[in-house]
DNA sequence: AAAAAAATTTAGACTAACCTAAAAAATATT
DNA sequence: AATATTTTTTAGGTTAGTCTAAATTTTTTT
């Protein structure tokens, strides 16, 4: 039987949730980002339980099995994709394409994905940064610093996003910070962590913790 | 309130029943074409007509109101511009991409289309032959004839399809006759009106009446 | 014009995905 | 350990889109 639009949901935010280490997922924690009520939570749960998708038991939180993990993982590389598409082939903006992705990820056809991936030249990682799953289903996360563990002097590449919102991701458009920038940290400030740090080797910006605390880099 | 894929599904249908003349649909044409019965259709048809999308009037079939029509057309638009897309650009074949359009066609964002249909190039016809509705919802039937109005002698341009069955297109794959193919009747066999065509002016190719009644062309 | 047949609508149900309110279980606080 | 609070589940409804069976209207045939 194929799983509707709402099951894949629930399965991608239940992998999300999870986290590398598949932790339990709580009802109201769900609840909470499928923007609905726990009721209608727990009925979902009991029928995903049913197909197979994930571990259940009453009051103890949720994991996925692995028919489910790899439904979900399906999703998140059909998301990622179109995103690559989005963005690379039709001109969008990073900040522009994730509500659509969420739809395009819906559609099914494996045909369509492999020949989107061979379009696109096999990308590796989506226009935030994040790791596309292969067509066997292999998702590796790079294990990438946040700028607030990077101290003075050190180079480092921004790789990510933690923030996918649009407002953050035109922030970073504004302030001239894109996926490959060289950033260096050229001072911190100790009464609220805020910084200033230096974009390719030219000018210095100014940075809130709050923004820092959203950037994904790797040292070089 | 936006529109359902059921409901675009039921007004794309309605449209092509409708004609070019806006000729009333029946409630078991509809059921017919839906695949449901023939209760089900009533009820859309209710919805349809509170939405003002339809005129309805109980027991007299329906038609498409303005509303209805600029819904339909953009619906056909989608799917025509994600079929040139698919063969395009992803390399699929024209008899394999019907029922993946079917899916994008329900992908909200105008925004999308228009990238889309920009980055195609604006084509005008979609890989059936198929006029490709403009962004302000203008769409013009080619006049085409049908192969069996041509007399022997003539030469027509291949120029679209009446049946989309993908065992009609690979039949015509099979055949060598695509969109674009200089198509000359030789002969026409009186007693089953089957005929030999001669293709590009190569390769003479007999052809039986049920293709012809769906081969559409145009004299040069 | 009456009867028969066909088309359409209405009535009453079902499933998926949601809801609110109440009950039950788990967890935290005294 | 008892009580209070929070979390989760159950109970009972709603809407969209479907169904079957029965009633009604239209069309065709006699
Ligand atoms: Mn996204
Ligand atoms: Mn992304
Ligand atoms: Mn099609
Ligand atoms: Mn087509």
């Amino acid at each position: 039987m194929q799983n509707s639009f709402t099951e894949e949901n629930y399965l991608k935010i239940i992998h999300a949730l999870s986290g590398r280490d598949g932790v339990e997922v709580s009802t109201n924690a769900l609840a909470e980002s499928t923007s609905t009520r726990a009721a209608s939570v727990t009925d979902m749960l009991r029928k995903l339980a049913d197909k197979g998708l994930i571990h259940y038991k009453k009051y103890q939180g949720v994991t996925l099995t692995e028919a489910g993990e790899k439904v979900a993982i399906s999703v998140i590389r059909k998301h990622r994709l179109w995103e690559v598409f989005l963005v690379e082939k039709l001109g969008f903006g990073w900040d522009e394409v994730h509500d659509i992705a969420e739809e395009l990820e819906h559609v099914p056809s494996n045909e369509l994905v492999e020949r989107l991936d061979a379009f696109l030249g096999h990308p590796r990682f989506d226009p935030h940064g994040d790791p596309i799953p292969d067509a066997k289903g292999n998702l590796t996360d790079p294990d990438y610093l946040i700028l607030t563990d990077v101290g003075i002097g050190e180079k480092v590449l921004m790789m990510g996003v933690l923030d996918h919102a649009p407002s953050f991701l035109q922030h970073l458009d504004r302030s001239g910070i894109t996926l490959g920038s060289v950033l260096e940290i050229t001072e911190i400030n100790e009464y609220d962590k805020s910084a200033s740090v230096r974009i390719n080797g030219s000018q210095t910006l100014f940075i809130s913790l709050e923004v820092s605390k959203n950037l994904l880099v790797q040292r070089r």
